[in-house]
RNA sequence: GGCGCUGUACCCAAGCGGCUUAAGGGGAAGGUCUGCAAAACCUUUAUUCAUCGGUUCGAAUCCGAUCGGCGCCUCCA
């Protein structure tokens, strides 16, 4: 399995420290706004590329921070007169319906900076006794220079950086480049003692602190978006390479942007769909679809339109569920079926090792729907393994893997049994009036269960249905 | 100025040296099946991969140049 490494700008063969022990940290948000879509393509594809891993076999354990304290929450909070803990509470509380909105599987751990202001505070104390960070007047920066890897996973180096430097004037830095690893509180803003005065953690330290103790000082992934390359993720080996001395992370991983109409989308140009305002009008699958189908590293376009394609493409993969479903407890056992399921898992997994190409993987799941049916229509009668087998595959790697359907909606509680139990006493009364030729009657249901979000199709081996 | 990404059909998008005279999805056109709906199935829709050169027995894939588009270097997924 290979995974395209942003320090060695190749793909890298993925292997672990301590297999089957895989240790995963994803930046996750700032908790001060909703999240829009585009930071909902990182979440999904961090997601997509957690669940590839435990289908390979890996015990993953995830960690996601939530950034709770940072100058835009405490503007946020400015502005609507409310605390920075109430703005930061109630936006990850919105940040976890998002998610679950989208099927993104809860990480192991939700660390916050603020929990962990002891971690903060001595792995910079640490850095200050090693000579790397120095306190002005309570400020505490790092010292960039000291640092000789400095640039190595961004490919900048010092000098030019320095030279082209946009970076803010700050006389009180040795370099323009040295950045905060604690910042002494303004009037009326939020604070935690420590050494060095009451203030709160820089922005990169608490990624550093929480990674390392929650998956200790060598992880074997570190995922977020490209614009985090720089200078978040630099800045954060600085720090625990300098205050561990050992390698911080074995694989980067990088998320291209969402763009919209050519640009970046964010929030600062404001050109931006928030997702729980996408999920109201599309599926979490047909999202999900929609960035499976470009590979992640890259730059893809974001439109209704292609959202409006994955809805209808997905149908096509949710049609061929739905008579798996209506189909696999009841078909006979007579007929051995030689579909080859093998190939499929093969072609797969062959694609998701090629650095997650899920792109690949979803032609591969196409290919196995348009294939299956076509066994279905050239073979009168498949076994009950057939559909078995069919219901493992997409089970496996369209719901599990990619989450781009739906498998149990007709299945899950006892009360949705009873329901299933009630629609197929009426399929089964509808299919008498029907061999009796009775259609006004027999298409009267079928319409009027339609009414109430219950969808029939006639098949040749009977009638199929699907709760909306 | 530095670093990086990118240009494949009507749209989206894989492929990154021979398996490919280019996957998959959407769209469009025709057909089969069918009480009707729907689904499914079968055809068709890029001799061509921004352009021009070069390397090679062989290139969409490697190299060079040219022309576009985007991002990072400041908060940002």
């Amino acid at each position: 399995m290979k995974i395209y490494n942003t320090l060695t700008k190749q793909k890298d063969d993925f292997k672990p420290i301590n297999p089957p022990l895989v240790t995963f940290y994803a930046c996750g948000p700032t908790v001060y706004d909703f999240f829009h879509i585009g930071n909902g393509r990182t979440f999904i594809m961090t997601d997509v590329v957690r669940r590839y891993l435990i289908y390979k076999g890996f015990k993953v354990k995830f960690a996601m921070n939530l950034t709770d304290v940072d100058d835009k929450i405490i503007k946020k909070a400015n502005s609507e007169g409310k605390s920075a803990s109430d703005v930061s509470k109630k936006y990850s509380d919105e940040f976890f319906k998002d998610l679950e909105a989208l099927k993104i599987r809860k990480a192991d751990f939700y660390p916050r900076a603020t929990e962990h202001i002891i971690e903060i505070t001595n792995m910079i104390s640490k850095l200050e006794s090693n000579g790397i960070a120095y306190n002005v007047n309570g400020d505490v920066f790092f010292e960039v220079n000291k640092f000789d890897n400095y640039g190595k996973l961004s490919g900048k180096n010092l000098d030019e950086l320095e030279i082209g430097a946009r970076v803010e004037i700050n006389d009180s830095k040795k370099n323009s480049l040295d950045f905060a690893l604690w910042k002494k509180a303004k009037e009326g803003e939020p604070y935690w003692e420590s050494p060095w005065g009451k203030g709160r953690p820089g922005w990169h330290i608490e990624c550093s602190a929480m990674s390392t103790k929650h998956l200790g000082e060598t992880i074997d992934i570190h995922a977020g978006g490209n614009d985090l390359i720089f200078p978040h993720h630099e800045n954060e080996i600085a720090q625990s390479e300098c205050s561990s001395g050992k390698e911080f992370v074995k694989y980067w991983i990088h998320f291209g942007f969402l763009n919209i109409k050519e640009e970046k989308m964010s929030k600062s140009l404001g050109n931006f769909y928030t997702a729980r305002d996408i999920l109201k009008k599309y599926s979490a699958e047909a999202i999900r679809m929609l960035f499976c189908q470009t590979h992640y590293r890259g730059p893809m376009n974001f439109s209704f339109e292609l959202l409006d394609a994955s809805e209808k493409g997905l149908a096509k993969l949710q049609n061929i569920v739905d008579m798996i479903i209506s189909n696999k407890d009841s078909a006979d056992e007579k007929i051995n079926s030689e579909f080859d399921f093998a190939k499929y898992y093969r072609n797969f997994e062959e694609a998701m090792d090629d650095d997650f190409n899920t792109p690949q993987a979803v032609a591969v799941i196409f290919d196995f729907v348009k294939d299956y049916n076509k066994f279905i229509v050239d073979n009168n009668n498949v076994s009950k393994a057939f559909w078995q087998g069919g219901y493992d595959f997409l089970y496996r790697t369209a719901l599990e893997v990619l989450g781009i359907i739906d498998l149990g909606v007709n299945e899950i509680s006892d009360n949705t049994k009873l329901t299933n139990e009630l629609i197929n006493l009426l399929l089964e009364i509808r299919a008498k009036l029907k061999a009796e030729k009775k259609y006004l009657l027999s298409d009267e249901i079928r319409n009027r269960l339609g009414e109430i979000g219950v969808s029939v199709k006639d098949t040749k081996d009977g009638s199929t249905f699907r709760i909306n």
